[in-house]
DNA sequence: ATTATCTATAGATCTATAGATAATGC
DNA sequence: ATTATCTATAGATCTATAGATAATGC
């Protein structure tokens, strides 16, 4: 009942909250194709009308949802611990309030159009960031394969599931993976 | 053009075939829930009524693909080379006939139903012989991170189409990957 | 009076099926 | 005669919209 609605009074700014909460939830448990428009409302306690009269259509909606949980993670983790923090934030009971992004990410890779912009600016900043803990020369290349390690981890957790990593404790992940991670982005010095 | 149709006679055996070549490709390039039985009978040449008469729905279809050439390259690899020889899949470039399955892996992980028991299988092999590399006591964990990993380069090479890896090569890739994979899957001996 | 919310439905898909047609092999 | 293929369409969604209703604030 994470964003079902309470009896609340009329309230445009209250349902939009309400519905951005619903379609964050059911982007990341279905996927931007699975979920219907009238889910998300329903979910959210609201009339399925109100979706586009708040958002426009279903990918504003999904586009909006992008846009609001995407770069918190980002911004409020300094660079050398991202790789670590993430992973642990991806790792984290799902029943914590958390970020769902990665896992609408994940969800949705199929659907091209909704998000993809975004999706890709998200990728960028992960990238850009990684890549500056290390003065390798393809300092670049290393951090896209340290963030397909993340998406991985949380597509093998998230989606697929599989044991025994999907009911690893989060330290145990990081006890492993970082070495690993640090061959590929120490710095060489 | 390359499950396109050639002006062939009547022949249900072919047409099974150009109906499974087509869906394998449009399922890897779309997923699933993108992928109508109209495109797949279109881009096979084939009649649209034939794909159910001859699959009997679109998930079996789905499943089919998926029967038909998951387990190729897990039978074909010895498993010290399995991790890189993947990796090398998965790299080549998509013009070569190869296989696709991990694409449609990727690309349908937000279809739960179709395939689930496919997906799981093939992941649970691919564990299977990676644990049998280290004899650590936690092997499998460490199998699912290296599985994950595989999943993620797939992941962001197929569907994000990030750079610098989406273009990089598979050399380069499996230089900087595999010693990392090594501290991960090495034996402890 | 304003505007948040709801009802009803248009219009566009998409999967799947029933039954007709036509190419093959005996 | 058999059966591969095609036509036509049922039936079930799903997104989106138009217009009605009703709760709020002045």
């Amino acid at each position: 009942m994470t964003a079902q609605s309470q009896a609340r009074r009329r309230d445009a700014a209250a349902t939009k909250v309400a519905l951005l909460d619903a379609a964050e939830e059911l982007f990341a448990e279905r996927g931007f194709d699975r979920t219907t428009v009238r889910d998300i409302a329903s979910r959210a306690g609201a009339n399925q009308a109100l979706l586009f009269r708040y958002f426009g259509s279903k990918e504003a909606l999904f586009e909006a949802v992008m846009a609001r949980g995407g770069f918190a993670q980002l911004e409020a983790t300094p660079p050398e611990r991202l790789f670590g923090e993430t992973l642990r934030n991806l790792l984290e009971d799902s029943s914590e309030r958390r970020d769902r992004s990665l896992e609408t990410y994940l969800r949705s890779t199929g659907s091209d159009g909704a998000g993809a912009a975004l999706r890709e600016q998200l990728g960028q900043e992960y990238g850009r960031v990684l890549a500056s803990l290390t003065d390798e020369p393809d300092a670049a290349l290393r951090a896209d394969l340290a963030l397909a390690w993340l998406l991985g981890i949380g597509l093998v957790r998230a989606v697929t599931r599989k044991e025994p990593l999907a009911s690893a404790s989060a330290e145990d992940v990081v006890r492993l993976t970082e070495p690993a991670v640090r061959t590929l982005l120490e710095r060489s010095e």
